[in-house]
DNA sequence: CACCAGGCAAGTA
DNA sequence: TACTTGCATGGT
C-alpha cells in the first residue's frame, strides 16, 4: 500500500469513527492565535481556564491584549502553566500583528502563505507547530499541523521512526495529500482525539479505531 | 505519590 | 550542529 493509500484509510477510520468535529475550539480567529499560544505542551483543560479568564477580563481582541500590561495579563493566565512565558509570548504576536497587520487577523489572512509562515515563526514562542495551528484554524491555509500525537500515532504504527523531525512529519502528509483545509483540519482533529482516547498508554490501544493496522 | 499535557527558546560543548 | 534545561499548572 502506497503512502497515499495508507493515510487515507487512517483517515477514513479515524473520521467514521469520531465523525465532523468542527476544529478548532475556538469563537474567532484571533482567539484561535491566542489559543495555539496558550496550548503549548499543556494539556487544554487548563488552556480551557486561562480563555475563560482572558474573556471574564475582556481581553480577548488584539486592542485589549495590546494594551494590558505584561505582569497583569501573566496573572490572569496563570491556569494554563508557564504564565510568565506565554504572557510574552502572546504580548510578541500581538505586537507583530498590530504592527504588520493593523491588529486585524483578517488582513494577515491575505499575506502569501509561506511568506506569512516565515513571519511568524520569526515571532520569540512561535515555532512550527504554533505556526501551523494559527496558519490553518485561524487562517485557513492548507498546512498540516504535526503534533507529539500525530508523530506518536505514526510512531507506533510503524510508519515513520522516533527520530523524525517536524518538517518531515508534516511533509509526509503534505507531500501525499490535496492541499484541501477541511481535509487537513478534520485529519487533525481526529489524530489529536485519537491520541486523547486511545493512544496515551500502550493497553488501551486495542478498542483503537487503528488497532487492525498495527503490524 | 509520580507522571503527563495539542512546544519553544536559550544555553552549552 | 546536537544535546540539555527552564518554563508551571492541573488532571489522572
Amino acid at each position: 500500500m502506497g503512502r497515499q493509500e495508507e493515510l487515507l484509510e487512517i483517515y477514513e477510520r479515524l473520521n467514521s469513527f469520531f465523525g465532523d468535529l468542527h476544529w478548532w475550539p475556538a469563537d474567532d480567529p484571533f482567539e484561535v492565535a491566542v489559543g495555539a499560544i496558550l496550548t503549548q505542551n499543556t494539556a487544554w483543560a487548563n488552556v480551557e481556564k486561562a480563555i475563560q479568564a482572558l474573556r471574564q477580563n475582556r481581553l480577548l481582541t488584539p486592542a485589549a491584549l495590546f494594551s494590558v500590561p505584561e505582569d497583569e495579563l501573566a496573572g490572569i493566565i496563570r491556569p494554563s502553566g508557564y504564565y510568565h512565558l506565554k504572557a510574552r509570548r502572546l504580548k510578541a504576536f500581538v505586537r507583530f500583528l498590530v504592527v504588520e497587520y493593523s491588529g486585524d487577523v483578517d488582513i494577515m489572512k491575505v499575506e502569501d502563505l509561506s511568506r506569512l509562515r516565515d513571519k511568524l515563526l520569526g515571532v520569540n514562542g512561535i515555532g512550527p507547530e504554533t505556526a501551523d495551528s494559527i496558519l490553518l484554524y485561524a487562517c485557513q491555509k492548507p498546512v498540516f499541523v504535526g503534533d507529539t500525537y500525530t508523530k506518536r500515532i505514526l510512531v507506533r504504527h510503524g510508519m515513520i521512526g522516533n527520530d523524525t523531525d517536524y518538517h518531515s512529519i508534516q511533509a509526509l502528509f503534505m507531500d501525499h495529500l490535496q492541499p484541501d483545509v477541511s481535509l487537513f483540519s478534520q485529519f487533525h482533529a481526529v489524530i489529536v482525539n485519537t491520541g486523547k482516547a486511545f493512544c496515551r498508554k500502550e493497553p488501551r490501544c486495542s478498542s483503537c479505531p487503528l488497532a487492525i493496522l498495527r503490524a
